[in-house]
DNA sequence: CACCCCCGGTTTTTT
DNA sequence: ACCGGGGGTG
């Protein structure tokens, strides 16, 4: 009954109960819904206890919508389950059993910045110049090594005769050595920690083991062999090991993930059964045509035979644009096109592109229309400095080890606190084998510090004290109202009395109602689950269903979306593929499967753009268009005349000079000013205005600088448009 | 000794 | 956007 809805290989994948179970799922093959029918039908046709079922899943979101489907098939039945990410089921088990392996529950977790301070103090340390070796490329190095477990020691095993490893080899120690001491762990330290877990301590492995006696992996093809060595530990003793996955959607070897994963699973896994979902129901023939014309240019992969029931349906759209401003006009204008003429709404459109700094063209041309659009991933809202700045202290209010989130907010409102006093500070606390946090509880530690900077040092020390007293009976909001009140920090921006400080001020406040959420939705509402899962956020958590807006997002936070038109933009050599990638073959094939990932996100309607002539690293740039079209089925396209497609015109526009990150340059501000501006209207804050999307509303301020200008309208809220070119009008 | 302003460098993809 | 360095000020 459960499973009759399923296809017969569906049901069959489905409908599996013991053992290894591969299933290879072409995209838009269901496999979620295999997924979810499954895990239904172990826990109603065969009892088995949900309390004893694991799910992974590559992001929060997708662990949501997980538990909620699977609630929908057979009832309540999800709060015993562990359905969440691999870092966040880690973070569960360490927070339990870390004691083990020297860490305490309120150990907390570093960011990529964070983890970028600490490097930087180890350069400090070991005296290594910046220059010779860019942090980046240690950071890197780090997470290479720990991808593929290596430990320091083991690291060093491999590399002893290599005298160019040696300094790398001193850093890696340290930092982890600093990791320790701090009671910090980075993003891979979660997995590998976990790992070092099970190896010590066998009781514990036995009691997970025991417990999860049905392990799922979804988007298998994207694990890394640390995620691979901590699923054979956990199904190592019932067995039941149910993975998702296709290889053609690999998308992050750069970040250790191991194709060989998936292709080897049943020579890992002995007596495995496999299932392929051949059928997709997601896209038109002429789009997934258009997928399997480009995915089948990859050697080493298996074959595979996607097929589709459904109409042919439009031909995919091709467009060459002049420029990327003119590539977004032709996006924009499309919209708007559907929206009128066939109903679309805002929300079924997606702009996937290569990378982040593309989505401004985008950006802009939507503010000109007043078009709501979201922007997944990008500048994010949780890396603005005032948010990073509240979260250190958060941090260090759990844990008083920790000396990055010391550092980054000891003089965070200014407290006269400088170099020396740090200096100082940091020679007492080494000495006595402390954190700076505790140090500042010695008198002794003040001794050569300015009585001015002794003020501040023991301000701050009673602030994160009274926090820390609080922290287990509190709730995270009244820590957090009580931490803005005694460091100031709003005060102290409001006394700034600019619009970059009024700015900071929203996301303070938005931050807050973020808590507020948390709260009423977490069932352990403390602050240390808060940070966890704050710092454990994907791009793709932040979308909301509800919001009817334009998605502007990389291929890589696409993974797993679908919309029912895609605008696949910026098809261009060097820029997609991505230049860094064209000296390897696999760096190339694994474009090409980002470049299927894209393809298949289609439903309905599917465009293909390219811009002749591109500004990029701060260059205007003639571009050649992508190796990518050329594999495609022209039989599939419609548009593409590669003969005109392929010769190059003059740019259109005289090539502007390059302003770096899309942030306007000086120059660029004076330009736009003089030029005649749409509406030619000029407001300032209070005016009622009115405007063609959004309806009516009040001016809240105007920044001339930065073109911009915030309203507030009667039913779509706060928006900041384009001061000279939104399509506003004064209002009574 | 701390603070402030200006400038230059940095983005491929991210838990 | 953010960070760090350099140089001037208090």
């Amino acid at each position: 009954m459960l499973l009759s809805g399923l296809n017969p290989v569906q049901h069959g994948a489905a409908s599996a109960v013991k053992g290894p179970i591969l299933v290879v799922a072409g995209a838009g093959s269901g496999k979620t819904r295999v997924l979810t029918h499954r895990i239904a039908n172990l826990v109603e046709e065969h009892d088995i206890f949900p309390s004893n079922i694991m799910a992974i899943t590559f992001t929060n979101k997708a662990a949501n919508e997980m538990k909620e489907r699977i609630e929908a098939l057979v009832g309540p039945v999800t709060s015993q389950m562990w359905v969440g990410t691999f870092h966040a089921i880690c973070v569960r088990i360490l927070r339990r059993d870390g004691e083990s392996i020297g860490y305490a529950q309120d150990f907390v977790i570093y960011d990529t910045s964070d983890q970028k301070s600490l490097i930087k103090a180890c350069y400090k340390a070991l005296d290594i110049d910046e220059k010779r070796f860019p942090m980046k490329t240690a950071q890197y190095k780090i997470s290479g090594a720990k991808n593929d477990m290596q430990t320091p020691e083991s690291y060093e095993k491999i590399n002893e005769h290599d005298y160019r490893e040696r300094e790398f080899i001193k850093l890696y120690k340290l930092y982890q050595d600093k990791l320790k001491a701090n009671q910090a762990m980075d993003f891979d330290d979660l997995l590998l920690k976990t790992i070092e877990l099970f190896k010590k301590d066998k009781e514990a492995l036995a009691r997970y083991q025991n417990r999860f006696r049905y392990i799922h992996v979804d988007e298998y093809q994207d694990t890394n062999r640390a995620q691979y060595e901590l699923i054979r530990l956990l199904s190592g003793l019932h067995g039941n090991l149910f993975v998702v996955g296709d290889g053609d959607q690999s998308i992050y070897r750069w970040r250790g993930a191991d194709i060989r994963n998936i292709q080897e699973f049943e020579k890992d896994f002995p007596g495995a059964q496999l299932f392929k979902l051949e059928q997709n129901y997601r896209s038109t023939k002429n789009i997934l045509g258009l997928a399997n014309s480009v995915i089948k240019h990859n050697p080493n992969r298996r074959e595979k035979n996607l097929w589709t029931d459904a109409d042919d349906g439009e031909k995919v759209h091709y467009h060459c644009a002049q420029d990327e401003k003119d590539e977004a006009r032709f996006v924009v204008r499309e919209m708007l096109n559907r929206m009128r003429e066939e109903h679309y709404k805002r929300s079924d459109f997606a702009v996937l592109y290569r990378t982040n700094a593309q989505s401004r063209a985008f950006e802009d041309a939507l503010l000109l229309e007043g078009i709501p659009y979201k922007v997944v991933g990008g500048a994010k809202f949780y890396e603005r400095k005032e948010i990073k700045d509240l979260m250190a202290y958060l941090k260090l209010v759990v844990n008083r080890f920790d000396d990055v989130s010391f550092l980054r907010v000891i003089n965070e409102p200014k407290r006269s606190i400088g170099d020396k006093t740090i200096e100082k500070l940091q020679h007492f606390a080494n000495e006595r084998g402390i954190s700076l946090l505790e140090a500042c509880g010695f008198e002794e530690a003040y001794e050569g510090i300015s009585s001015k900077a002794s003020t501040g040092l023991k301000g701050f020390f009673s602030i994160i004290k009274s926090l820390h007293a609080i922290v287990d009976q509190s709730f995270v909001s009244v820590i957090f109202d009580k931490l803005i009140e005694m460091t100031g920090i709003i005060a102290g921006y409001e006394a700034e009395r600019t619009i970059e400080a009024d700015g900071r001020i929203d996301n303070i406040y938005e931050f807050r109602a973020v808590i507020e959420e948390f709260e009423k939705r977490s069932e352990s509402p403390t602050l240390r689950d808060f940070l966890a899962e704050t710092s454990l956020r994907s791009d793709q958590d932040s979308i909301e269903d509800s919001e009817d807006s334009v998605l502007l997002m990389t291929l890589h936070a696409s993974k797993g979306l679908e919309f029912p038109i895609v605008f696949l933009v910026g098809l261009e050599e060097q820029l997609f593929p991505s230049f860094r990638s064209m000296d390897d073959p696999e760096g190339l094939e694994e474009e090409r499967r980002l470049c299927y990932v894209g393809i298949t996100r289609a439903e309905k309607v599917l465009y293909i753009t390219h811009a002749k002539n591109r500004n990029q690293f701060g260059r205007f740039e003639e571009k050649m268009p992508s190796c990518f079209l050329k594999e495609m089925d022209q039989s599939y396209l419609e548009g593409y005349e590669p003969k005109k497609g392929l010769t190059f015109g003059k740019p259109e526009a005289k090539p502007k000079p390059a302003s770096f990150f899309g942030v306007k340059t000086k120059r660029d501000t004076f330009a736009s000013k003089t030029e005649p501006s749409s509406s030619g209207a000029f407001f300032s804050a209070g005016d009622k205005v009115m405007h063609k999307m959004f309806g009516s509303g009040m001016v809240l301020s105007v920044d001339h600088a930065k073109d911009l200008i915030t309203v507030v309208f009667d039913t779509s809220g706060i928006k900041k448009l384009s001061a000279s070119s939104a399509p506003l009008v004064r209002n009574g």
